[in-house]
DNA sequence: GTGCTGACAAAAATCAAAATCTGTCATTTG
DNA sequence: CAAATGACAGATTTTGATTTTTGTCAGCAC
């Protein structure tokens, strides 16, 4: 128990367990200290309040997401079929989730939804890696968009029903699968043609 | 008070009325009964439950954003002219409602919230007006789809963060105008360009 | 001295008793 | 007799007293 030194690492994982077993409405500070055999006053030297250590495992929870989607942002293959693989993993992963354990992941969305900042940083990270697979979209002659940035965001926008845990009590609904594809099809569709982003060029008439 | 007689619409714009200024959770069926003056028996003489007094509220609420939308589905101008103005006026009726009162927004969030089978019934609604539109576009030779069904379904899908509650705590935000310029030009692009849903034909490669 | 403890005050959660509300229905009213 | 009432049982919510939790910090231990 009290073998290894208590580091901020040590804690998450522990703060995981307790939540994962708990949930968030009954996982005190206590309870994690007596699950690390340590007081309560300890992790206070790691983290400043409850709601830090909340942050910081909604962090880790949200890197786990970024993680392989970073990979297939990184790859060096066609733009189009990545987009295509990166918006199904996104979804994909997020609907395991909610399906495998929906207890778990209400957990985990309430706790996002608590940690406004660093939701906003994975949501930065993550329009970072598709402007980057849309530019190398740009490049390859794909995609033809005005601001990559833009673009970026308004696919991540375009598919907020498939990947913001709002909408996860539809995920299980028979339709979704036909619904997403539709969706990226669209979007791979406009990236495709004219400028994605409000420039002077007007689609249609 | 007691002059004009007891109708389930008096009792409708009651409720609304007692609803707006208590807000849902204080709000009693015995509240409204007072309101009205009458003993809270006399509601359950028209609506078998609160929950369905609440339904119909919501119904009424929901009722008040098609309509307008509806006078644009049936117009005959440009029909990507009109899609645009549908998205815009929907995300602009959401958007006024909660920056106004956010209080009263949130009242009846939580009223659709409860009342799924009303609100799958206004989203059926509103994307058979899309359909109509789409429709109209694809006769006027401006779009290109397989499915008007499945085009209307996927563009109401990609500008869910601008129409959805859950999404509404976003809307005051200073780039959210842009974003949904974004996302509708993507839109306007897809559907002016090949198969706006899964056929054989990809986009790209 | 660095890292941890445990007692403490203030804040928040819990619990059970009391009050209120929902939905029913026999009775009253017009 | 159609429409409304109000007393009632069971369910739910409120209330306020009690317990638990959070976050601090003086001091202990290594």
């Amino acid at each position: 128990m009290s073998s290894e030194s208590l580091t901020s690492e040590r804690i998450l994982d522990t703060a995981e367990g307790v939540l994962r077993r708990h949930g968030i409405a009954k996982t005190t500070v206590v309870d994690v200290a007596r699950a690390l055999g340590v007081s309560h006053g300890s992790i206070y030297r790691h983290f400043p309040t409850k709601v830090s250590l909340h942050d910081a495992v909604a962090a880790r929870w949200l890197a786990r997401v970024a993680d392989p989607l970073a990979d297939i942002a990184h790859e060096d293959g066609p733009a189009d079929e990545r987009l295509r693989r990166w918006l199904r993993t996104l979804a994909e992963a997020k609907r395991r989730k909610v399906l495998d354990d929906p207890e778990l992941f209400h957990t985990y969305h309430t706790l996002a939804e608590q940690a406004r900042g660093v939701v906003d940083e994975h949501v930065r990270e993550l329009t970072d890696q598709l402007t980057r697979i849309i530019r190398d979209g740009a490049a390859q002659g794909r995609y033809r968009v005005a601001s990559p940035e833009a673009a970026a965001r308004g696919v991540f926008d375009a598919t907020v029903r498939f990947h913001h845990p709002a909408h996860s009590r539809e995920w299980g609904h028979p339709g979704v699968d036909a619904d997403f594809d539709v969706v990226v099809t669209m979007i791979q569709s406009a990236l495709a043609a004219s400028g994605a982003e409000g420039g002077e060029r007007e689609s249609g008439v």
